[in-house]
DNA sequence: ATGAAAGCGCTAACAA
DNA sequence: TTGTTAGCGCTTTCAT
């Protein structure tokens, strides 16, 4: 093919020797024209390399062909995974990816849902920080939210709390009878089911729970409540996602706390690097391409309520109790 | 205001009292409309939360704001670090992201520039696989080739060499007179750089290179190598990149060797992980928050190159060499 | 089954 | 300084 970018729907009219709106119809709706008639414009569009101008068309059709994804950090794994599985399930739908990231900035989120409102087909929102009080901002874009429920607005929801459950579980099995969590921010849709989960569970279950709050979801914030988890005389972490959790893992090596015969650790998400650490984390996989998908899938069906359940991943950071018994120091 | 995301700019024109080419004039050009008419017209815009349609100025103006950046995996953190760079200083520019992972799929680097090279007002093209082979798949549109040089095209290319030659001599000075190099992937712009700078200091510092090719540079990539660099006799390994580091750290590790007290790693690129795991790495920092801000200016001046320069950053996972002089086992 | 013509929302010459 | 007009590339009636 000639290849040329630039061509336009008349040019492949010419070419083919037709009228524009018969090439239209040819590229749109191949039955309602002749067979002879579809394999000239056919050849024609081969010939050019013509690519219809999404621009020009989504002026007369009002659908963009793009969906506006929003994410708080694509530094941080966990979204850069459920990124990639949007825009897969997304190329697949044919429709083009516009990232936005917001730097964790809340009011960026409106901000940007604002200018795009009008360019997109939709909206796909990974945990809003400030966005779900605000959604009228989106006016009558469709949107899909992930990880947060949103009044009238389609969700998918990662659940947590039946594997957080089983980490329970896992460690009281292991003789676990005093652990640490460590809480995620306030004001999250997940870290509040997470901790809900794990104070149901540790009442069944006779474990008894210490909480740590107001650390930040981070590798650091891992690592300051190391000193407190160390010396509350728990044998075990469970922190709100696997940052923190590698934190921990920093912070107790650094101390010479052996894991997971001294201390035990669980993270979640199962992030990739959880299983690159020594030891590998055990941790709380996320159906994270399924998310993607039906994320795509939501946004034709804006109201829907979707929800998938991680499930417990047992490697090495976890062992049964070990000698040390009493608080360090 | 009303934010009817609908509106357009007729109505703000009715709304004005002026005509739609004033509202044009106003919105671009605010110089050149008397004063009391663009505060009217400004009044209306923000009435109506009136936001121009990016498809419909593009349509004459040629112009989409539209970037399109070509990554090969989102969830690879050193492209993840870039794409967020970008993405920052592209919104200052006032361009949109349109975010493809071509998943490593080299076909699908082509696929996509041909899909969209009317739609974008340039591609920033990371650590291209086939397309700096392919790159009349581009046409007439502008460029910038990360991390790859292209006859005719924009690039910014992340030096590494002089670091590596740091890595070296900081090795060299820790006492260490044999060390495993693990090659990057064949034909990447980057691993000829770095191999070629490591092979030059080697000659120059005394140190005996051992190169090891044929991993993958990827975590399990450096776990494969473990193996053959634990007993060639080496006391220190250099990897392509840190997450090859971060295997060769965790097989390490796994073995009983103690790093850095046994065997030091050095890594490259300076991924967030490479501070959180235990010893933290040292390794070879790349400039990448700059590198996107360039790539974006370069979208505008072509055939520009620009080169960034990385260096070393010591951290923990280097030191003297130890006890063991010969090789395990 | 195809052509003709109108129009999506905007900008840019040109007039006034 | 502002209004008028044409038209970007496409789709979609409405005729034919």
């Amino acid at each position: 093919m000639r290849n040329d970018s630039r061509a336009t729907i008349v040019d492949v009219a010419a070419l083919a020797g037709v009228h524009a709106g018969t090439v239209s119809r040819a590229l749109s709706r191949p039955d309602k024209v002749a067979p002879a008639t579809r394999e000239r414009v056919e050849a024609a569009v081969k010939e050019l390399g013509f690519v219809p101008s999404r621009a020009a068309r989504g002026l007369i059709t009002g659908k963009t062909g793009y969906v506006g994804v929003i994410v708080p950090d694509i530094t941080n794994p966990y979204f850069a995974v459920l990124v990639r599985s949007i825009e897969h399930a997304a190329r697949d739908a044919d429709f083009q990816v516009l990232l936005v990231d917001t730097g964790e900035r809340s009011d960026e989120e409106v901000r940007a849902v604002r200018g795009l409102a009008r360019e997109v087909d939709g909206f796909i929102v990974l945990s809003p920080r400030r966005l779900h009080r605000e959604v009228d901002a989106i006016g009558e874009t469709p949107a899909v939210f992930v990880n947060r429920q949103v009044r009238g607005r389609a969700s998918v929801l990662l659940r947590s709390a039946s594997a957080a459950e089983e980490a329970l579980r896992h460690l009281a099995a292991l003789g676990h009878t005093k652990i640490t969590y460590l809480r995620g921010p306030q004001g999250s849709w997940a870290a509040t089911e997470r901790r809900d989960a794990v104070r149901r569970t540790s009442r069944a279950s006779g474990v008894e729970v210490v909480e740590i709050a107001g650390c930040a979801p981070t590798f650091e914030g891992g690592q300051d409540a190391v000193e407190r988890a160390a010396t509350n005389g728990s044998s075990a972490v469970i922190a709100f996602n696997d940052q923190m959790a590698l934190g921990v893992l920093a912070g107790l090596t650094r101390r010479g706390i052996r894991v997971p015969e001294e201390m035990s650790i669980v993270g979640c998400d199962d992030v990739p690097v959880a299983a690159m650490v020594a030891p590998p984390l055990t941790t709380i996989r996320m159906p994270t391409d399924e998310a993607g998908a039906v994320a795509v899938e939501l946004l034709a069906d804006s109201t829907a309520k979707v929800e998938l359940f991680g499930s417990l991943v047992v490697r090495a950071s976890t062992g049964p109790v070990g000698a040390r018994s009493q608080p360090i120091r």
